[in-house]
RNA sequence: GGCGCUAUAGCCAAGUGGUAAGGCAUGGGUCUGCAACACCCUGAUCCCCAGUUCAAAUCUGGGUGGCGCCUCCA
C-alpha cells in the first residue's frame, strides 16, 4: 500500500519493520470536555487506516493515550488547567472531569463506529515512565534544569525541524495570544519536560519527582506511552495536521535523543475539518458535538459517510447543507441495499466477487482514497452481477468503511415489514384513507395520510401497496 | 514575516502527460388519484498568466484566493 508519510512528504510504499506486523501509535483525546466532530474526523479516518491494515493482512497493535494532564492555556482561557477549568465549570474533581469525558469519548466513537484501540493509556497512569525518561534525557546531556523546570535542549540535535524548513530566527515567539517566551530558555525552539514552576501554579494534580513537585509537560507522555507498549521502534504516528508541530517534532527530538535511533518511519496526518470562518475548534463558533447533531436528527453514521467521501489529506468544510448532502446519499444507499436483501441471492460468482474488490483494494492502497472506495462501493451496486455477489462485498467492504449498511438495509426492511407492530390508532387510520382511497374521496384521504405523518409515521405507496413505517 | 498544504460543475469529489469517474442537489420524463419511493435522461475544459511538449486539469515558472503551523487547540 502507498502512503503519504509527512516526513519525507511524498507517498511511499508502506513497509512495516516486522513482516505483517504493524505498531501503531495515535495521539488521544484531551478530555477537560467533549471531543466535536473535527476533532473526530481524525479519528474516524485513522479508524480506517486501521481498519484497512488489519483488511489486508496485518497484525496491528494500536496505542492511544488519554490526555488527562497537562494541558494549560487554550484559545480563550488565559490562565489555569484546562482539566482544572472543567471541573471548576462542573463542580467535579480534576479525575472526575477525566473519567466522565474519557466516557464521553469512547461513546462518541462507539457511535461512529471507531474501534477502541488495543491499548488505551491514561498519561497520569503513567508518571513513573515521564520521570526515568526524563532524567536519562539530562544524563544525556539532551535535557537542562533552568527556573526549576527541566527543559529539552534542541540544539543538542542534528535536525529538530523534521516535518518544515523553519529557520529558527523565523520562529514568530508569542504569536498567540497568551503565550509569552520563556526567560529560562537556551534555545527558541526548548520545550518543558518537567514543570515544577509555571505562571499557572494552582494545578491539582502534581506528583513527585527527582527535580521537585510538578508535573509533566505535554510532549512527553506520547513518546513515553508509546514506547512503553510498542517499544523503541513505531511503524506509523497518527495524529491531527496541527500536531506536526511542535507536539510531533518534540516527540522524535526527546524519543530518538532516548534510545539513540531512529524511532518511527511514517508519520500519518489528519487535515482539519473547517466551518465557513475556519478551523473548528472547542472554544469558538458552535460547539459541534456527535450529541448535538443527534440531537438534530442525524444519524451519527452519516458524519461518518460524510468524512469517507473526502480524503483524509484534504481539509473539509463543514455546513449542515454538506451534511445533509451526505445524510441523503447514505440513505438513498441502504434503500438500495434494503432491495437487494429483499431479492433472491442467487449464485456467488466468484470472478465477479475478486473484480469488484480488487477496484476497493486499488482506491485504498492508493494513500487511503476513501472517496474511491465509495465509489466501488457504488460500483458494486451497479454491478451486472448477482445480490449474493453484492452484499458478499458489502458486507467484506464495511469491515474497513464500518458504515453498517447492511444493518442499515435491514432495519428498513423490518420497519417496512413491521406493520404487526403499528400501534392500534395508526391501523385505524391507515384502514380509513383505504376505504376513503377506495371510494375515490381522495380529499380524505390526503388529510388522513397528513394526521398519520403528524403521528411521527411515513406513509408510502409502493408496488406492493401502501407501507406505512416509523419516521 | 517565515514555513507548509491546497484550488476541478450549486455542493462533496476522482483524476499523477493523451483529449474531464462517481455521488448529492437541480431540471425533464416514466410510474402514481396526488405526493413520496424507484427507474431513465440532464451539466464543467479543470483559479489566472506565461512556458515545456505532437499532446497538460495533470510538468515548470510567476501570480491570486483558501487553509494550517510558528512552543502546551486533533
Amino acid at each position: 500500500m502507498q502512503i503519504y508519510n509527512t516526513l519525507t512528504r511524498k507517498k511511499e510504499e508502506f513497509v512495516t519493520i516486522t513482516e505483517g506486523k504493524v505498531s501503531m501509535y495515535t495521539c488521544g483525546p484531551t478530555v477537560y470536555h467533549y471531543a466535536h466532530i473535527g476533532n473526530l474526523r481524525s479519528y474516524i479516518m485513522e479508524d480506517v487506516l486501521e481498519k484497512y491494515l488489519r483488511y489486508t493482512g496485518y497484525d496491528v497493535k494500536r496505542v492511544m493515550n488519554i490526555t488527562d494532564v497537562g494541558h494549560l492555556t487554550s484559545d480563550g482561557d488565559t490562565g489555569d488547567d484546562k482539566m482544572l477549568k472543567g471541573a471548576k465549570r462542573e463542580h467535579k474533581t480534576v479525575m472526575e472531569i477525566a473519567k466522565f469525558y474519557t466516557d464521553a469519548f469512547f461513546e462518541d466513537c462507539k457511535k461512529l463506529n471507531i474501534k477502541v484501540p488495543d491499548v488505551v493509556e491514561p498519561a497520569t497512569g503513567c508518571i513513573d515512565e515521564f520521570i526515568k525518561v526524563i532524567s536519562a534525557l539530562i544524563e544525556k546531556g539532551y535535557a537542562y534544569l533552568a527556573g526549576g523546570n527541566v527543559y529539552f535542549d534542541t540544539s543538542k540535535l542534528e535536525k529538530y525541524y523534521v516535518f518544515n524548513d523553519f529557520k529558527e530566527e523565523d520562529l514568530a515567539v508569542g504569536v498567540r495570544e497568551g503565550v509569552e517566551e520563556d526567560a529560562n530558555k537556551r534555545n527558541k525552539a526548548d520545550f518543558v519536560l518537567w514543570f515544577t514552576k509555571s505562571k499557572f501554579d494552582d494545578q491539582e494534580l502534581k506528583w513527585e519527582s527527582p527535580w521537585g513537585l510538578g508535573y509533566p509537560g505535554w510532549h512527553i507522555e506520547c513518546s513515553c506511552i508509546s514506547m512503553k507498549h510498542l517499544g523503541e521502534y513505531l511503524d506509523i504516528h497518527c495524529g491531527g495536521i496541527d500536531n506536526a508541530f511542535p507536539h510531533h517534532t518534540n516527540e522524535i527530538a526527546q524519543s530518538e535523543a532516548y534510545i539513540g535511533h531512529k524511532w518511527c518511519n511514517y508519520w500519518f496526518h489528519v487535515l482539519h475539518l473547517n466551518t465557513n470562518s475556519g478551523k473548528m475548534s472547542k472554544s469558538s463558533g458552535e460547539f459541534l458535538t456527535v450529541s448535538l447533531l443527534e440531537s438534530k436528527n442525524y444519524d451519527p453514521i452519516v458524519y461518518r459517510f460524510f468524512c469517507l467521501q473526502s480524503h483524509y489529506r484534504k481539509s473539509l468544510v463543514f455546513s449542515y447543507e454538506n451534511l445533509d448532502n451526505a445524510a441523503a446519499a447514505f440513505s438513498k444507499l441502504a434503500a438500495k441495499i434494503a432491495q437487494l436483501l429483499s431479492q433472491p441471492a442467487g449464485e456467488l460468482d466468484r470472478e465477479a466477487y475478486d473484480k469488484l474488490r480488487s477496484g476497493f483494494s486499488a482506491a485504498l492502497d492508493n494513500d487511503l482514497n476513501t472517496s474511491l472506495a465509495i465509489t466501488a462501493l457504488y460500483d458494486v451496486l451497479k454491478a451486472d452481477t448477482t445480490p449474493a455477489v453484492k452484499l458478499a462485498l458489502i458486507e467484506d467492504f464495511d469491515k474497513v468503511l464500518s458504515l453498517s449498511l447492511i444493518a442499515k438495509a435491514k432495519e428498513l426492511n423490518s420497519k417496512a415489514d413491521s406493520g404487526e407492530e403499528l400501534p392500534e390508532e395508526i391501523k385505524e387510520l391507515a384502514e380509513q384513507r383505504k376505504q376513503a382511497r377506495k371510494d375515490k374521496n381522495f380529499a380524505l384521504a390526503d388529510e388522513l395520510r397528513d394526521k398519520i405523518t403528524a403521528m411521527g409515521y411515513i406513509v408510502e405507496e409502493t408496488r406492493q401497496g401502501t407501507v406505512i413505517k416509523k419516521k
